[in-house]
DNA sequence: CATAATCTGTTGTAATTACAACGGGGATGA
DNA sequence: TCATCCCCGTTGTAATTACAACAGATTATG
């Protein structure tokens, strides 16, 4: 598991630790990484949710399938990154959806319930991991309340308007570099990508924006 | 404070807490009540992100204001809900949302990291009260990345099918009851009423669907 | 029971959006 | 330098959606 030392210091969940109470944090948690070959079930919908992953290796998509059959990809899931935490926290029976990995991957799995509700005084940095998993849970909680927010505003200039604000807010100030070039901005926001465009330089003309590619400036 | 304890029993933070447990773990965190009119502000957008709020009395509007001074209602809280937590677990330094009495109202305001960061043998409960707010965010969490998942299919069909197909899940039947009336559910799925009451019906008459009233049957 | 109020389905029209296709930079690399 | 690729803006058309108005059904209320 050490091999993973490198991954670990990039991952939020132990944010703040040095590697040696990394090492040994994991033997307590009783920590175990797998291998899963390309398109293989890292868990499925249905499966009892009492873990968390954690991607070592490779990737994971987070999919769901309707009541149809019909798979649509949640998340994509890169190295370092965790994953089906929100799930196992929550009160959450069974996982509403699966883990696939996108290509051979190693995940560490992480009972959940060893996080929480073991005696924090078990080692020393046990109230640390369970500081680090609040904020990361509040930190998506945070950026998935800011993108419902955009994605609900009903037209496409309003969308914009709204991202955007954020976006200002963020940088505290009306100019600002977005992270996302047009295609992907698009698709943030859900919208078509050529009709957000022709928004974008409808606003321009109208004098209550500039921009130049990523360079953004509300006025 | 303590006339407020059955407030706090409708309170998932408190969940599994009798009231005396309540009552000192509140004096241990220094919780506050204050009282605020109509329209006033409980914490505004710029302030600092350190602590929770629980509403006691009343309710509260989370506003959020755009670039260019358009304000839109994000949640309104009714009494016994919590609103601020994720920015105040996150790493959030200032809220980007307003808190405004949506009638006269009164709420605790608790710091989080009073929460957190303190020792968590200081008192019995403290390690519950953690898991409770643990559980709390990451049960948002999950209604909000399901929500989004719901709103960001394209075209009133598909998120209808997306929604209808995560309640025949949480049910575990494809036959079950909505919480939502059809202009509810229209604004769930952020789409028009009649719209969308038009295309239950065409998916209704292509035979892939029962309905009635607010129960629903997938086929 | 009668009346009012609300919810729901239906329709037609106006507005918006998605889709496809194309051309002009700008970056990249041989 | 030239060729290629990718990103971005633009346009026209087809499809979808929003909006408004109305009628039947259901529920609430006195």
């Amino acid at each position: 598991m050490d091999e993973y030392l490198p991954v670990f210091r990039e991952c939020t969940l132990f944010a703040g630790m040095n590697e040696s109470d990394i090492s040994s944090m994991l033997k307590c948690l009783g920590a175990r990484a797998s291998s899963f070959e390309k398109n293989s079930f890292v868990f499925m919908a249905g499966d009892p949710a009492a873990s968390m992953g954690v991607v070592l290796s490779g990737g994971v998509h987070v999919v769901q399938e309707d009541f149809w059959g019909n798979r649509s990809i949640v998340t994509h899931v890169p190295r370092g990154g965790i994953f089906g935490e929100a799930f196992a926290c929550a009160e959450e029976t069974v996982y509403p959806v699966s883990a696939v990995a996108s290509e051979r991957s190693t995940v560490m799995r992480v009972d959940c319930g060893r996080i929480i509700k073991t005696c924090t005084t078990a080692c020393g940095f046990h109230s640390r991991l369970i500081r680090n998993l609040l904020t990361t849970i509040a930190g998506k909680n945070v950026m998935l309340t800011q993108h419902l927010e955009h994605v609900t505003r009903h037209g496409t200039r309003e969308k914009l308007m709204a991202y955007l604000s954020s976006q200002a807010r963020a940088a505290g100030s009306g100019s600002f570099v977005i992270p996302f070039n047009r295609q992907e901005l698009a698709d943030y926001i859900s919208a078509d990508r050529s009709a957000m465009s022709n928004e974008l330089c409808k606003m321009r003309d109208e004098g209550i924006l500039r921009f130049r590619k990523n360079h953004f400036e509300l006025l």
